[in-house]
RNA sequence: GACUCCGUAGCUCAGUUGGAUAGAGCAGCCGCCUUCUAAGCGGCAGGUCGCAGGUUCGAAUCCUGCCGGGGUCGCCA
């Protein structure tokens, strides 16, 4: 299904032949060149480099990489599915394919339908995508909406190459910030008993949305919890908030289309059924030798007043490529964040995931290398961690920087722009970038209705489609328009250049799946879409000036039906594109 | 100071895990609507890929050193 691949094989194969015959090594590893579009059309419809990256391991029997690209490309020239193959440059092998192959890709994309670019599934094991994992302390802002598209579709993509995919959210129940949190909510049962509590004090959380905790604290316990010290009402005013929080947070995901099979609780880490799992996983590094009481040198840079000289619990984590080694315990006795995070990534290492992917924003960066250390430590090797680290979203409205202060209260809300700008907007654009890439977002010009606007460009591409094929049904009869008519068309009928163009990018589509998955990086899928949508429009546009060469054509109904053949299957990898994203694709734009 | 990400057209950004003559959109200029949606398309112009070395058949991509910007830097999460 992938010819890029395919073709991988089949010059693998020849490559063979030739250590066979003892001209190459028999060590050749066979994984090292790759078969890729060329840049340049004129080059055909693959290029390989194989001559080129065995060029060392030839020198013995081939004088130079042209000699052994021209045998390679001798024995290619034999496959029936080769026009032509030809040495070019330094030693690239350019392969012309058949006519006839791309028109089995296409009837091959009719047959699988909405399958078409599905992975085979992978041995490699389950994968674990951990995305959003937002403190349960407020609403979330766009920041944060940037991680949640991005692991979303990176999960979306994973499952769509044949990844068996747990999406999963760490919720940090259990630090100082809940409890904060949790007194916030107090006050507002107070207030919501009747109570004048005037400003919030300094150090509280000030928002409004903390109001419907202290009603439902109110409803539940009466004025149970009003005259008793914290220690009494802390767990029900916790509880109450992390719950509230927490289906704020389902909400406004669910407003993107997102949602989680799996919520972790930190604190069901020390406080769940099966004991003290932090604990445990200490005592499991702790038995391969990986923990040790020992000091720390100060913190270089900024000097660091409270700096206290004093041996603590470290995880030798500079045994698996950090820099020093960290702390597990607190001064008061605690867990550290990070002990808990170990405990948290065991379970999963311990669930079955032989790849864990976390994805961050970019301020933990610091944080990546003594997890990943920990994964190691923790699986022994056989589990891997990637984590995606997601930069800053700077939110614009038609070119000017919105202002956002958390101080002032009056700072935008995730949930805030996607009422504004709708889901489709806010994914794809979120998509149409490097994770690693700042971003900025213009409310403004993602509601423009025009090719400036990535997401309605791609979006009416797929209309567009839908349209012609809706169209079909006014002149051509029913029987002719089933996708078993449209795959015993003459495909070969479909030889002007545009058409071969959309032909060609749709063979691209498996490999750019495969390409975007293996990299965790969906945004290669948006720019594909987007390149593809404009294939369409342009060949769209050139049937404007020459009618023969439009879709629907009254006097070559044979060639018609070809043609549409090649718009569903555009429209079915649009709209099974988008669909990875998470977006949306409209049968028309009205 | 250490670590990390970024630096590509005036602006916003891609660049197929090292490939051939570095691409797209915006902004600028010039064109294309009687006919499947002009919410679109075509053309022109625009570059020392931050700088300097190195690795090799070949570097925007990998390594080293600088320059500039963001982030992080025992006990917060």
């Amino acid at each position: 299904m992938n010819i890029y691949a395919d073709f991988h094989h089949r010059i693998a194969a020849i490559l063979e032949t030739i250590v066979a015959s003892g001209r190459l090594p028999a060590e050749l590893d066979l994984n090292r060149f790759v078969v890729e579009p060329p840049r340049d059309p004129s080059h055909g419809d693959l290029a390989a480099n194989a001559a080129m990256v065995y060029a060392k391991e030839a020198k013995a029997s081939f004088s130079n990489p042209r000699q052994l690209a021209s045998e390679i490309a001798f024995a290619l020239a034999e496959d029936q599915d080769v026009a032509s193959a030809e040495v070019a440059g330094p030693g690239f092998i350019n392969i012309l394919l058949k006519p006839e192959v791309f028109g089995r890709i296409l009837r091959r994309a009719l047959e699988l339908g909405a399958d078409f670019g599905k992975g085979a599934a992978k041995a490699a094991g389950k994968v674990n995508v951990e995305y959003v994992s937002a403190n349960p302390t407020g609403p979330m802002h766009v920041g944060h909406g940037r991680g949640a598209v991005f692991g979303d579709a990176l999960a979306n993509l994973l499952e769509f190459s044949g990844a068996d995919v747990t999406r999963e959210y760490y919720i940090n129940d259990a630090g100082a910030q809940v409890d904060v949190l949790a007194r916030s909510a107090h006050l507002r049962y107070r207030e919501a008993l009747g109570e004048a509590i005037g400003d919030i004090p300094e150090g509280l959380y000030p928002g409004d949305y903390l109001k419907s905790v202290g009603a439902t604290l109110a409803a539940r316990f009466g004025d149970s919890l009003l005259e008793r010290p914290e220690t009494e009402w802390i767990e029900q005013a916790r509880a109450a908030a992390i719950e509230g929080m927490m289906a704020m947070i389902r909400d406004d995901l669910a407003a993107l289309d997102i949602t989680h099979a799996i919520f972790f609780s930190e604190r069901s880490l020390t406080r769940g059924e099966a004991g003290d799992q932090v604990a445990a996983a200490i005592a499991a590094l702790r038995a391969d030798g990986l923990v040790y009481e020992g000091r720390l040198p100060p913190p270089k840079g900024q000097p660091a007043e409270d700096w206290e000289d004093r041996e603590q619990t470290l995880f030798r984590s500079t045994a698996f490529g950090d820099d020093v080694d960290r702390p597990l315990l607190k001064s008061d006795g605690g867990y550290t964040y990070f002990a808990s995070d170990i405990a948290y990534h065991k379970t999963k290492i311990d669930r079955g995931f032989a790849l864990l992917i976390d994805v961050w924003g970019a301020d933990h960066g610091g944080y990546v290398s003594r997890m990943r250390a920990a994964v190691e430590a923790l699986s022994h090797g056989r589990a891997s961690l990637d984590v995606k680290l997601c930069q800053l979203v700077k939110l614009m409205r038609a070119g000017e920087p919105v202002k956002m202060s958390k101080r002032s209260g009056d700072f935008v809300t995730l949930r805030e722009v996607v009422d504004e700008v709708g889901r489709d907007a806010v994914r794809f654009m979120m998509l149409f970038r490097k994770n690693d890439a700042p971003l900025e977002f213009d409310l403004a010009k993602v509601i423009e209705q025009s090719k400036d606007n990535p997401v309605f460009y791609v979006q009416y591409a797929h209309a567009r489609a839908r349209s012609v094929l809706r169209q079909a049904h006014v002149s051509i009869p029913e029987h002719r328009l089933t996708t078993a008519a449209f795959e015993e068309a003459d495909l070969g009928l479909l030889v002007d250049p545009g058409e071969l163009h959309l032909i060609k990018l749709v063979a691209q589509f498996p490999r750019v799946i495969e390409a975007a998955a293996g990299a965790h990086e969906p945004h290669r899928l948006a720019f594909y879409l987007h390149e593809l949508a404009s294939a369409l429009h342009g060949h769209w546009t050139r049937g404007k000036d020459q009618p023969q060469l439009r879709f629907l054509n009254e006097e070559m109904p044979n060639l018609t039906i070809a043609r549409l053949a090649l718009v569903k299957v555009l429209a079915g990898v649009l709209s099974a594109g988008l669909g990875v994203l998470g977006v949306s694709a409209p049968d028309e734009m009205r």
